[in-house]
DNA sequence: CTTGACTGGTTCGATATCGTACTAAATATA
DNA sequence: TATATTTAGTACGATATCGAACCAGTCAAG
């Protein structure tokens, strides 16, 4: 999305909201490059990850290890912003597992706790140390400094959007 | 996936290929954050998207139009880096809406050529004309420019991960 | 030319995603 | 306390994703 949309073609919007001669292009092409990656790094991950599981599932145990077990499924299913059905889904494969366990809320009885078991712990840390070394191979040469500088922005970006989402789930 | 890998854990292997003291958490730290965006906008552009139509549907109608019409599906596929069975779904999905228009590849017998149609140019110039006011509100007190910035990072790492994936497809 | 390997696209089946509707527990209101 | 509203999680159905197998057209070797 760039060429065809060059200054003299944008609408008077711009001046408008103080964007003075930024081209929307550039920005939506971010958006097409963060959506690129996260599809190929996805791919990535899930050749490493054992038969039926796929990158939701690293991404929780991951998140039961990171922040801590012991949070509610709503909770999780908030911090990656995914619809709470898809969660509980997501959930069950890992149960049956014997990845994750599911207890209830002593503090409320609709709600139930997510606790990673030893097997869980197991496979994340397998998962992570097969990676690592991999991601290193990879960015061998590349100007790694460059891409972690990006991870202010990004979190600012992602809290932007984080913000304005509107309600639902 | 910061605070618990830090540099006294880390291997061998860091010096090994020349990551210095490179963390590669705050490397996973960036393919988070990449990830929960590409979440977060996906479902922005969805919600201005009409009745059945997703992300997949917009990006195939925007590739026609900034690239060209008149490719394969193949190619198509290559340069999203999805499965060709996905995309044979979403090209479906689009020819029974005639958005598109796919007709026999006159130099390939197996081979086909995609068009958008004018019903499907319509609809791709009126969510980009929705979308860049809607995403300028939204920018509006970022540091855009550093967002820009990011482009040329996103971009080599994009090729570095498309040139390293493994045949397939 | 014929045969064998390869390639573009589709079909099919298993699983994932996500919206709607529902149940049960909690909380607010009367 | 009784009832209404809200909230956590699940069930279900429609569609999406993606790998394996398949078919037809192409290309290469003889």
């Amino acid at each position: 999305m760039g060429q065809q949309c060059r200054k003299a073609h944008v609408g008077p919007w711009m001046q408008r909201y103080g964007m003075h001669d930024t081209n929307p292009g550039e920005i939506f092409a971010v958006f097409n490059e963060i959506g690129i990656i996260e599809q190929l790094s996805r791919a990535r991950l899930e050749a490493r990850l054992p038969d039926g599981l796929i990158a939701p599932h690293f991404t929780v145990l991951n998140h039961l290890m990171r922040v801590g077990d012991g949070t509610t499924p709503l909770r999780m299913a908030r911090a990656f912003q995914v619809p709470k059905t898809t969660l509980t889904h997501t959930l069950k494969g890992l149960e049956t597992r014997a990845l994750i366990e599911m207890r209830p809320n002593p503090e409320d009885g609709r709600s139930k706790t997510v606790w990673i078991t030893d097997a869980g712990r197991t496979l994340r840390n397998q998962t992570i140390g097969q990676m690592a070394p991999d991601m290193m191979r990879l960015l061998e040469g590349f100007d790694v400094e460059a891409l972690i500088a990006m991870r202010p922005v990004l979190s600012a970006l992602r809290e932007l959007l984080d913000d304005a989402r509107s309600a639902s789930d």
